[in-house]
RNA sequence: GGCGACGUGGCCGAAUGGUUUAGGCAAGGGCCUGCAAAGCCCUGUAUCUGGGUUCGAUUCCCAGCGUCGCCUCCA
């Protein structure tokens, strides 16, 4: 059974399952103002890992990732920008779920958008302001969060020590909330801005509503995991969390949280700092594969630099495990190696041990290239097996088939006949021909084999 | 100021109270090869500093130094 971190309980535990075989997981998806970064490329892939390894355990997944297209920075760019708000955010989701379908990530089950679920959001403020944990001020609606007993659970901290710290800070409506640490939950609308009706007045609701209503509407009350980067646990989470205790219902049973992308001076890449990478450029220069490889060789709670020479190195490995996969095909399938299946598992097992897992599938290609050399083909076949199994289960599919057309075939043809005259001349120009456009040429018994370095 | 994480070989990055401390990349040597490439084998005497606990610590505890994160919009 999958063991995860629990942000709420600081330790590693069971990932227990409210319904008997399946999961119902909610993720905390972009707002849609801007292009993604290689930090929402991280995330993303992250849970693609989880859930692609939970249902090739033979679980059901049900996953939940909304889509914010309405928010301050949203209204902000279409101000500057002249530009329909509603424009921008779609324009963004757009790029969003290219840039998702090029990394290889699946799509939620579900996408739920904010400006679908005003009304609903309308619905809990109404039950908050009527339980009394809620109140109205002159600039929108505030949860009291004196009204939440266990407030600070994901902070790990209590409030005061919160409010002692971070003095310098100011903080956004302080004048008019009862405690400083008090939420908004519906902003009121200054004029020409995009505006719902509400009891309380025409407005847009705070960035923590929309996820509770959500999550809770799609999956459920006590659903089984609350997911995203390791920024939002405070405050986005913990005021999630917050509105539901409030609400009396039964929040998310285990909080995961993912570590950040790193600069090369190791510092958190940070959209305030302006030191983010775009998702897309990464994407330009390399394979998509190369960085989930790289989110694979790290634990997902670790910091992980995303730099060139990361990128350079795993690149390399992805190129030996594509290698391998059409040195290593033979005639006839055959089953995994069982053993080796099992290590995986119990290393996935133990809080998404990918590091542990990728170090597994290294060693089977080793021990698979080995036995090619011995000519023991069932070893072949069940370690080749195995590999494709572990990858395919994490999201890293390997090339199996040559990706070379017609033309280059004929030159590893013509390359065999020079080497079979023994002109080696030709048979090396041909070979500096190929290397040259980016071709890898592996010399066998059975004849030359090119494919995409 | 509060809370938390971390400091492992040339680089990245796991793990661990003790005979043999993953894996990847890079480097050197070798096998193979017409020569290469790919692959395989071998090599490098890695655990921030100072105390403590212990038969024994990189691992546990304390202190120090350093880095980073959260406390504010952020994956």
């Amino acid at each position: 059974m999958l063991h995860l971190y629990d942000t709420a309980t600081q330790e590693v535990r069971q990932l227990a399952m409210r319904d008997h075989g399946s999961v119902s997981i909610y993720l905390c998806g972009p707002t849609v103002y801007g292009p993604p970064h290689i930090g929402h490329g991280r995330a993303t892939l992250v849970y693609d890992i989880l859930r692609r390894y939970l249902e090739w355990t033979g679980l059901a997944v049900r996953l939940v990732s909304n889509i914010t297209d309405i928010d301050d920075k949203i209204i902000d760019r279409a101000n500057r920008e002249s530009r329909p708000w509603g424009d921008i955010a779609t324009k963004c989701e757009n790029v969003w779920f290219d840039a998702m379908d090029k990394l290889g990530v699946q799509r939620p089950n579900d996408v739920p958008h904010a400006t679908e679920y005003v009304d609903s959001m309308v619905k809990m403020i109404g039950e908050l302001i009527a339980s009394d944990c809620a109140y109205v001020t002159n600039d929108g609606v505030y949860l009291s969060i004196q009204k939440v007993p266990d407030y600070g659970l994901l902070a790990h901290q209590n409030i005061d020590d919160m409010l002692a710290g971070g003095g310098d800070r100011t903080v956004l409506g302080a004048e008019q909330k009862k405690h400083p640490a008090d939420f908004v939950l519906w902003k009121f609308s200054k004029p020409a801005e995009p505006a719902w009706p509400s009891p309380w007045g025409q407005g847009r609701p705070g960035w923590h509503s929309e996820c509770v209503v959500m999550s809770l509407d799609l999956l459920g009350e006590g659903f089984d995991l609350h997911c995203g980067g390791a920024d939002l646990r405070f405050p986005h989470h913990e005021n999630e969390r917050a509105q539901a205790v409030a609400l009396g219902k039964k929040f998310a049973g285990h909080w995961m949280h993912n570590g950040f992308v790193v600069d090369i001076e190791g510092e958190k890449m940070s959209k305030s700092v302006g030191n983010v990478s775009n998702l897309l450029d990464l994407l330009d220069q390399y394979d998509a594969r190369t960085y989930r490889l790289l989110l694979l060789q790290t634990h997902y709670r670790s910091p992980v630099r995303v730099g060139s020479e990361n990128l350079e190195a795993a690149a390399s490995a992805l190129s030996g495990l594509d290698g391998f996969v059409v040195r290593s095909a033979v005639n006839g399938g055959g089953a995994p190696d069982q053993q080796v299946l099992e290590k995986f598992r119990t290393a996935m097992n133990n809080d998404l041990d990918t590091p542990a897992a990728t170090a597994l599938i290294f060693d089977s290609v080793r021990q698979a290239n080995v036995a090619i050399d011995e000519h023991k083909t069932e070893l072949v076949v069940s370690l080749r097996a195995a590999v494709l199994e572990m990858t395919s289960a994490l999201g890293l599919f390997l090339n199996e088939v040559h990706d070379v057309d017609a033309a280059i075939s004929a030159k590893a043809v013509a390359l065999d006949a020079a080497r079979t005259a023994k002109d080696f001349a030709t048979a090396d120009a041909l070979r500096d021909e190929l290397q040259s456009l980016g071709y890898v040429v592996e010399t066998t018994k059975e004849g030359t084999r090119v494919r995409r370095g």
